[in-house]
This record gives C-alpha cells, structure tokens and sequence, in this order.
DNA sequence: CAGAATCTGAGGTACGCACCTCAAAACGCT
DNA sequence: AGCGTTTTGAGGTGCGTACCTCAGATTCTG
C-alpha cells in the first residue's frame, strides 16, 4: 500500500520547494507562468491528491459562509432557514460555519448595497438568492472581486455563465409538471389553470415555459389557460379563479408554479367544490405537505433543502480551495412527491 | 467570538487529564465510570465538540470501508459499483477509502463465511447489502464483535433492529408505485400486472404489500392481478405475459418490481402491441434511462444510488468516532422519475 | 494492612498542510 | 555589466487531536 504523495513529494518530483508548491496549491502570486506547469504536470504525472483534512485544519480557522435569503415570509424560505441551521450545525465539527443573512427589501439597489458592504473579513463565500437583475449580477461580480466566493442559489442568475449555480433547472421542472398533469388528467379532455405569483421572475418564467412546452407537445388534447398572477392578495386570487371555474365547466387541473401554494391551493380546494381537479403545486413546506396528506393536491415539484444546503456548502468550499467539484454529485434532483413517499 | 472549546479545555473543566479525555472520548477502556459521567456532563456544560478534522489528521491513516454487493450481472448493482467507485474517488482527500467487494453466490452459508474471513486490519467498517436470513444477520453481528463497524445496505436485515439500515422504505415504494399507477389509470378501469424476479426477498415482498395496499385502499375499482415470477428466463417471462394479455383484454398497467426491469419492460413493449398499458417500474439503469425518454416506461420509482454511498459512507464513519448521525440528513429519498426530471 | 489490580496523569510525537519570514537566485532592462 | 524586480528556496511554527509510554495514585481483595 503505497502512500499517498505529500506536498513534500510534490515538490521533489517537481524539482522546486515546498513553498512553490504551496504557492501555486494556493493560488498565490510571485510564480512564473512556467512554474506553474510545471508543478501542475508533476501533479498530474505522481497522482498527487491534496488531503483536505490536513489543509482545513492548518487553515487555523473555520470556513464562514453566508446565504443571503430574499426578506420574504413564505414558508419556503422560512423551511430554508431551517435547514441551513440544521446543516451548520453538522457542518461545525468540519470547521465550516454558516449563517443566514437576509437581504433588505427595497429591490435590486438595496441589495446590490447590501453585498457591498459585506465585509471582506467576515465572510468567505456566500450563496445568493435573488431575483436575475443586472444589478444584482453586477454586485455579485463585485464581491467575487474582493475575494470572496459568490454563487447563486435556487434563483439562477443565468445570463451570467461564469457565476456558479446551485439550484435545479426551472425549464425542467416545469416540463416535468406539465408531463405528470397530463399524465394525470389523459385521457380526458379539459383545460388547466396556471397560476404564479407574478412572473416577473425568470424562475416563474421557465417553469411556465417548460409547463407550455411539454402540455403543446405530449398533451394537445389539453387547452392551457393563459396564466394568473396572484400578487399575494387574496381577493385577487379568489376573483380570478371563481370567474375562470364559472367560465370553464371543463377546468381539469391547476398548476400553481409558485413557491407558495397557500393560498391558491386553499382556495382552490374552496372554490372547486366537488369538481375532479388534478392539483399540482412546488415545494415541500409544512402546508404543502399536510395538502398532499389530506388530498387537496396530487403531487408536488420540490427540490429538497437538504441537498441544495449542502451542495451550496460544498460548492462554496471548493471554490475556496481552488478545487473543482464532482459534477454529478452537485446536480440538484426535481423530485416528485406523492402521499406515499414524502 | 470565543473560539470552540478544545480538548484541552475539556480536560481542564473536567478536572482531569488529556489521556483521560482522550479514552472517553474514544471509548477505551481503563476509566471509572464515574469519570467517564464526569467528562460526558462537562462535554455538554461547556458545549464541547469534537474537530473531526484534527482528529482525522490524526489518526494517521485513512478509514477503510467496503461494500459487500451480491454476486448479481445486473445492471443496478452495476450502477452501484459504479457509483462507489466515483464516491469513493471523491472521498480519498478526505482520508477515506472505499471498495467494492463481491459476496460468493453459493447462498447465505457461503456469505457468512465470507464474512467470517474479512480480517480486521483491512476494514473499519462495512456495507452489506444481502438477502435478509438468520445466517447473516448473525455474520452481521459477528463482525461488529470482532471490532468492524457493519451495517445493512439496500436490503434491510428488518428483525434486526440493532443493525443501521442506510436504504428506502420498500414499502412505501411499492406505495408510491401504486399510487402513481392508479393515478395514470384512474379513471379508467382495468387490471394491473405485478412482475417481480421472485418473491422470496422482503425487499419484493414489502415493495408488493406497499403496492396492494394502495391499490386497494385508493383504488379500489382496479384489479390487482396475482404476482408473476419471473426468476430471470426469458422464455417463462414471454409465455407468462402473453397468457395474462390475452385472458385479460382489460390490463391497464404492469408494475415491474424487480430491481432489473429489462427483460420485463422488453417482452411488455413486443407483446403489448399498440394496448394502452401504464408500465411503471424501479431503479435508474442505461436501460431504464432510455426506456423513459423513449416511451417504453410511463415512470420509475428509484434511488439515488450517489446518495445512497455517500450516506453509508457518512454513517460508518460516524460510527467508527461513535458520533451519531443526524437521522434528517440520511433519509433516503424514494424518487419518482418522469422523463422530464431524468 | 499489604499486595494486587485498576485507574489516572504528564508528556511526548506525529499527521499534512497553511502561512510566515528572509535571504538567495534568476531574470529583465538599460 | 549593473541595476532593480521578480521568483524561488530553506526553514520554522502551529492547527487539534490520536496514540503511546510509564510512573504515580487510587481502589479493591483477602
């Protein structure tokens, strides 16, 4: 059992000292650009892995990561939070802590201060969750800047391809909605209700289109309504729906693609009456979850906190290493829930 | 920000040395019991906990783990290893090693000796993943004598309480199935085929009881026809399937419990003809993966065999420093796959 | 109460790397 | 060639724990 290569066979194999080699490991300045190959080509050639433990623990300190939440009193966020403090806590005896920050409300400005006063001490990487705006991809930019590790949480900021993204593909969700509405509902006839927050959110946006895309596609049989946005008001919510039930004897499913499904899910249940509609909501939050308990949806789109915390934290610590990660074990899954295997 | 307490602090608050903290600790004998309630109250007064990393530096040796996977040419347990491979890749910079180990085919007997053999040197702890039989339950326990952390994988040793179980419910997946099969029929009538390799296994057994119970309870108008066994040949899987279609002009679904779904999906899509029949089944494989995307298979109840290594790994080790784990974080997920979420 | 058995303390070494300093060497430029 | 600048080397320290040894203290036994 051969031993795994040290720093110190690092650099004997590569003809220079240990302190080029920790140099270049960390990315630091002062070596020159032929150097640098060549320590990375001993690298390749010996096989040299870096221990991880050992690095942390010289670090004679813990990892701090931030997540920046969207100030907002939703259930998801709130089951978030939860979580995010659940996972730092496991997360402590590995020498990572990590907090949540909530963002002020007054739109993109607000944040994009919001980041910039961050300071540079205070934190090492942080995940961002906030609606694609230039503003706040710039501020982004921005942090990356002072050295910090930025990636974007659950809301892609997609423009910006180099910014890393840990969350799921909204397209793809909605797609696997509308294929699992139609599944539902065929082989009847009828026409779905889709109803939003606002879809002013590019997340709203693709789920909508993947929603569209597969209903067009698989389900033609199938007439989608134009969408609704909800705002959050209730009466609103409650006008828009009773009149498209009034107009439409042949509504045979909603598809609420907000993250909170309170309310139009409520009302739905109320306003349907004994109608046989298939409901289709995202995210698992306690209301959710008791809905599809009690029958008042039929499945639900999540993505789970868990796994999106944890890979947010991983993610964040590579980065600080100047390590890259494993693809295929960062790819957030879109999981479909039913009452049996919540 | 008052740094963690370290074992130092420990040893101080508890009045009494660092070699007595250190056996505490690590569960060595040679301390009063009295002591040993001492420094566990004092770990909790000053909040004491332990920095994983240090002491993984400090062991000087990486964890050695292994995975016992049955001697089976299918392709689940091929993605398995697969997958342990990649995982156990992932984990070498964190001074942990994972192999993959082929239990002999001759039956429970042959297992347990097989068992018997691992030396201790060679592993800290390992994954079983076998049928569920008095002998190796009592091989289990045998090996956890000797020092080894074990625990079961996949297939559950159920009477076993004791024994960890990193795996899915098998029954609510079979739940799941049903509830998703009546929800693709519904609100048709008709009768639904259930396929299994043999039903000798709890995994089948749990994963049918699941099944029929939903079925029953939920949907109650369809018919659940008797399981069929396959026990893997072809031609007995051919000459089942096509007497069952032609008895039953009504089918309107086949559930394929097996965790090899090949030759049943195959011989369903030749015979089916252009019939309309719901075909759900378990387990990610290429061959499944491409059964949904190309229509052969309406869904696949799975799990994630990544998530599924990674949370042995997770739990092991935690053994191997009796920590304990948070149970939260090591639920494996009962996933449903629609060809939108692959 | 002596002797044996058990328990505890003090101290050391090592793990593999980050991070630091300072001097020496190599380089680029005029 | 001489200068300043950049790059490199040598060496040291410490992270928090595991694991080891051996002597000294305490408890148990008859």
């Amino acid at each position: 059992m051969p031993d795994r290569p040290t720093t110190r066979d690092l650099a004997k194999a590569a003809g220079v000292s240990l302190a080029t080699v920790d140099r270049v490991l960390n990315g630091r300045a002062g070596v020159r650009s032929k150097t640098v190959e060549v320590v990375n080509k001993t690298i390749q050639e010996i096989g040299f892995q870096r221990n991880v433990v050992a690095a942390t623990l010289a670090r004679r300190r813990a990892y701090r990561f931030a997540f920046v939440l969207p100030l907002q009193s939703g259930e998801f966020i709130g089951q978030l939070s939860l979580r995010i403090g659940e996972v730092a806590r496991a997360f402590a005896s590995e020498m990572i802590e990590a907090e949540v920050l909530t963002a002020p409300e007054d739109g993109p400005h607000g944040l994009a201060r919001f980041l910039a006063d961050l300071s540079v001490q205070a934190y090492d990487g942080i995940a961002i969750m906030a609606p694609e705006t230039p503003h706040v991809r710039d501020a982004i930019r921005r942090v990356e800047e002072r050295g910090i590790q930025a990636i974007s949480f659950i809301s892609r900021q997609a423009a910006a391809e180099d910014i890393p993204f840990v969350g799921i593909d909204n397209h793809a969700a909605g797609a696997t909605a509308g294929e699992l509405m139609g599944r539902l509902i065929s082989p009847r006839q009828g026409s779905v209700i889709v109803l939003g927050e606002s879809f002013q959110s590019r997340d709203s946006l693709e789920r909508r289109l993947g929603f569209d895309r597969v209903m067009g596609d698989m389900f033609p049989h199938l007439t989608v309504l134009p969408s609704l946005e909800t705002h959050g008001d209730e009466g609103r919510v409650r006008r828009v729906i009773s009149q498209v039930l009034d107009a439409r004897p042949d509504v045979a499913g909603i598809y609420v693609l907000a993250s909170e499904a309170r309310l139009p899910l409520t009302l739905a249940a109320e306003l349907g009456g004994g109608r046989d509609i298939q409901r289709i909501a995202h995210e698992r939050t306690p209301f959710t979850e008791a809905a599809l308990r009690e029958g008042r949806v039929e499945a639900l789109i999540t993505q789970d906190p868990g796994h999106l915390v944890r890979s947010a934290i991983r993610t964040l610590r590579a980065r600080c290493e100047n390590r890259t990660t494993l693809a295929s074990q960062e790819r957030i899954r879109i999981e479909v829930l039913l009452k049996h295997n919540l």
